[in-house]
DNA sequence: GCCGCTGACTACTGCCATTAGCTTTTGGGC
DNA sequence: GCCCAAAAGCTAATGGCAGTAGTCAGCGGC
């Protein structure tokens, strides 16, 4: 018998185009045993689970947004910055919504998701800079675009919005909106 | 044997206090079954199998989201209306965090679960009635409402806030941000 | 060329959803 | 009060899944 040459990486890779293909709720360790050509328990030389395989999932999401973003980034600042971040959000998830509903709200349970999700707040928190925000003011700052960017796409991609009205419309009104908020207020001298 | 006395409404009662209770992953046929007291199968007798009852649960809770919603506007309006339903929102996840996850983002696929949705949508239209919205312009405000919403109230029942800072501050400021944009923009005569 | 590590396999258990077919309770018509 | 049909419950059985145990074979280091 051949052997596959499979690896914790490889194995993470399939999961990701199992989900992305079918659907979050596919994602099973006998569908990534079959994309990789493998009978289901040899995937366990690699992922101890399918916990485990999930949160590397999720790691490896998380990580690819972060890329992403910070390729957004570059090269603006300000409004500009934060507006082109959040439409890249819902692109990202426009793109691959599986994999989106794959990723773990709180990165705290696992030090892999944890480190991803910090190289994710810090690309906000660089879009952030031109504002002046420091501190927990850049904190509160963040958890209102997370909010907001999360809110519509999560729906969206849900197919929670039925209605016919324009989402592109809708999108750019909310984001607009949060933007005007991390303006300081006109200084009234 | 002595018959059960069961009906598709207990049994989505059942399903809701185990969702309730244990997650919205333990909600198998077999833990309602077991405290319904009965065999997993007789379940068949009531509900069409775990599809529908996860559909049927879906518009319990909305409808029972619409109910909370329609008690918190009485006797409120413009504003405060909206505020005290934004907040209310935040707080029925916080209260019942499996059963909201358990809520189905689009509810065009069942009938119930559309009806349902459209006393929730009509309870944020008659809070948005004071705003003088009207078509397009009402049901935009309203997508940027229930984004808001959803999106924190969502990452908070997950845990997607880490950091220590104070929520209620970040959604008192969400919450003013997303009003202000409600009302007409000062009329410059 | 040999040996041990590692990756892969087969066989098995247990949980779950679902189906089929049977039994018993219940309630309405007479 | 009795009978019967429908409804509500049951047991048994199937198939898919995650996870475990134990076995075998290929590959690298010597």
């Amino acid at each position: 018998m051949p052997r596959a040459g499979l690896s914790t990486t490889a194995v993470v890779d399939a999961a990701l185009a199992v989900a992305d293909e079918h659907g979050v709720d596919a994602l099973t360790l006998a569908a990534v045993a079959q994309r990789t050509g493998v009978a289901t328990p040899s995937l366990y030389k690699h992922v101890a689970g399918l916990g485990e395989l999930r949160t590397l999932l999720g790691a490896r999401v998380i990580g690819d947004m972060a890329d992403h973003f910070t390729r957004t980034v570059l090269g603006r600042s300000g409004d500009d910055a934060v507006a082109a971040l959040m439409h890249a959000y819902r692109d990202y998830v426009r793109q691959y919504p599986a994999r989106y509903a794959a990723m773990p709200l709180d990165p705290l349970h696992d030090p892999a998701l944890a480190a991803a999700g910090g190289k994710l707040l810090d690309v906000v928190l660089a879009a952030l800079r031109a504002y002046g925000l420091a501190g927990s003011d850049a904190i509160h700052a963040t958890r209102c675009l997370r909010a907001v960017a999360h809110g519509f796409s999560s729906l969206e991609a849900g197919g929670g919005f039925g209605l016919p009205e324009d989402l592109d419309q809708t999108y750019d009104q909310l984001v607009s909106t949060v933007i005007a908020t991390l303006r300081p207020p006109p200084r009234p001298e």
